[in-house]
RNA sequence: GCAUCGAUGGUCUAGUGGUAUGACUUAAGCCUUCCAAGCUUAUAGCCCGGGUUCAAUUCCCGGUCGAUGCACCA
């Protein structure tokens, strides 16, 4: 192990465990890779980067938020694709014991088309590659699905199938005619999702980079085809401009290049307005929650990298010291894949009624047999021959079906033809669907590596959390100077009063002031309100900047509206 | 999963075939009129399992976790 190591990361996850925001799991049987455990200051952080997530999507934009288990059915990931779609086929070297991806060693031997061969298949046809690890001749192996979802079975008898869901956006999918029903029918809507998510990487490191059991923030957006190039609120973000990296620019090896929202739909970079929009919104986000823009970029999936769903898909990406550029959000064009998928699967159409603006007048023909007279005479095979003269062309003489292979002409007299115009008053459409999807671990992740810093304070060593202060766990702490001369009773007045109006404030009176303060700056605490001995005459107290250690004075009576302007960033602290 | 390296109070560490050093932190008390001050006291540790041995934190084997490389990462 590297001692004093100056890598932020190592910094970071060590404050991070000894100050409760991230703990390894069950440490005391031994913690699980890909698995953490959030901590007091560490679960809190994470809560309020969510409600920041929850004010853009669910007040801002107005998509409610739905819950859907963490288990669902089979049918579910038949119908998108994860059960197929998710697994590898995995051999295991029988010499080096590696777990090799079968597919891979069959293009790399020059075999063509592993991917749609059966297993038996595959395994005989890699018998003569070599194994990427260990040079050897594979030989006899077994071909074998890793499928990344976990498996269980739900109730006894173990009969049904379910699985830990992959990602949260299958919940909303599967629930879109209820989803339909609630926004009464109209596009677009969207629905929206916090919740776990479950893959079982076959390695997982990375500490909180990549997880087994992680958090998903994700948004799916309901519009119509022709609508995706109208998004209602564009003009907010048109003239907002961040680097962006398209795909052309990174076959290029080319660096990002900052464009503003309008450009990029009009230079065609983009897709539609939709996307743009939404790519916007997760930029604005993510600065809200104390990302550098200058750690952020959008980059845009090659297109061999893109889900066989989408058509346009691009990730904000976060600079991270030691990982380099961490994808963090996916933005996607679904299309109408999945919809399409569960409309096929279930049997249940997931389609919306367009009601035109003017109804189309439609010539259209009708023919109306004597079902009477037809049933009598054709009995069981009379419903058959209905269905196939409503497509027949008769004539004056009558008309000729065919059913089930035998031809029978039907008098003219036994039916009639009537010519109409109806009114077509809409058309049915499978909508669109735009995907933001976030990883909120990962949030937490950028938010902590960038918060992380060192700087000197009065000559010694100040290690700080510069969290923005609408992520800060603990909004504010409360410090009597010392503890008597009704002082800390004072101070216990402020912390109450500040706690009654929904603010997080810690109060202290353990040991030096100075101390206390130190503490607070580690675990990112902006502000600190001191009680001394003007308090007494006066009724004000001292409220000090986490960042400057600079204080400023204000009345008691101010204290509480003061630290919940500052903390929902309407004041900033250079302005008292 | 393979290979290499590592694991000693909460943290950083000293050291050892006979249960462990120091500092910081934390807690209690004294002191203290604004940025980790001082004094006293206390709490707390050898990653887990097996083997060798009278005795294992130490040596050996296996595992777990972490770091790195390979592989993997719809």
């Amino acid at each position: 192990m590297i001692q004093g190591s100056n890598d932020v990361f190592e910094k970071v996850m060590d404050l991070a465990k000894r100050r409760g925001f991230i703990w390894p799991t069950s440490e005391c049987y031994g913690a699980v890779a890909g698995f953490i455990d959030y901590g007091p200051l560490g679960a809190m952080m994470k809560r309020r980067v969510e409600d920041i997530w929850r004010d853009f999507y669910v007040i801002q934009e107005g998509y409610y938020e739905i819950e859907c288990p963490t288990i669902a059915q089979e049918s579910v990931f038949i119908a998108s694709g994860h059960v197929k779609g998710f697994s590898d086929k995995m051999c295991q070297c029988p010499h080096c014991k590696e777990f090799l991806r079968a597919d891979h060693v069959a293009e790399a031997g020059g075999i063509k088309n592993p991917s749609i061969m059966k297993n038996e298949e595959l395994a005989a046809a890699i018998a003569s590659c070599t194994c990427a690890a260990c040079d050897e001749v594979l030989g006899i192996v077994e071909v074998f699905n890793f499928n990344l979802m976990f498996q269980t079975t739900i109730g006894p008898g173990s009969q049904r199938i379910g699985y830990l869901r992959p990602e949260t956006a299958q919940g909303m999918f599967v629930d879109f005619s209820r989803l339909l029903r609630f926004y009464r029918d109209k596009l677009p809507f969207g629905a929206v999702q916090i919740g776990k998510s479950y893959r079982n990487e076959i390695s997982p490191r990375q500490g909180m980079i990549r997880l087994r059991e992680f958090t998903q923030a994700e948004a799916e957006i309901f519009v119509h085809p022709n609508e995706k190039n109208h998004h209602p609120s564009f003009k907010r973000y048109a003239d907002y401009t961040m680097p962006l990296l398209t795909y052309i620019q990174q076959e290029k090896c080319e660096d990002a290049v900052p464009m503003s929202m309008q450009e990029a739909v009009d230079k065609g970079v983009i897709a539609n307005e939709y996307l743009a929009y939404y790519v916007a919104l997760t930029h604005h986000l993510l600065v809200t929650i104390g990302i550098k823009p200058e750690r952020l970029r959008f980059r845009q999936h090659l297109p061999d990298e893109r889900a066989h769903y989408a058509t346009d898909c691009w990730d904000a990406e976060i600079r991270s010291e030691r990982f380099g550029w961490v994808e963090t959000v996916g933005l996607a064009d679904r299309t109408d894949y999945d919809l399409h998928a569960h409309a096929k699967e279930s049997g249940t159409a997931m389609t919306v009624f367009i009601q035109y603006d003017e109804p189309k007048k439609v010539a259209r023909r009708r023919i109306i047999p004597n079902m009477s007279v037809l049933g009598k005479q054709y009995r069981t095979k009379a419903k058959a021959i209905f269905e196939a003269l409503a497509n027949a062309t008769p004539t004056s003489e009558g008309a000729d079906v065919e059913v089930e292979g035998e031809k029978f002409h039907i008098p003219a007299n036994l039916f009639e033809v009537r010519d109409e115009i109806v009114d077509i008053r809409g058309e049915e459409v499978v909508p669109h669907v735009i995907e933001p999807s976030y990883g909120i671990d990962r949030m937490c992740y950028a938010v902590l590596e960038q918060a992380y810093d060192e700087d000197v304070a009065d000559g010694e060593a100040r290690t700080v959390m510069r969290f923005s202060p609408n992520v800060a766990p603990i909004q504010v702490a409360v410090f009597p100077l010392m503890t008597r001369d009704e002082l800390d009773t004072i101070a216990h007045e402020i912390a109450r009063s500040l706690q009654k109006t929904g603010i997080l404030a810690e109060y202290d009176d353990s040991g030096a002031i100075g101390r206390r303060y130190r503490r607070q700056d580690e675990i990112g605490t902006p502000f600190a309100i001191t009680v001394d001995y003007d308090t007494k005459e006066d009724r004000t107290v001292t409220i000090r900047d986490r960042d400057s250690m600079k204080q400023v004075r204000i009345a008691i009576d101010k204290v509480p509206s003061t630290v919940s302007a500052l903390v929902d960033g309407s004041l900033k602290f250079a302005q008292l």
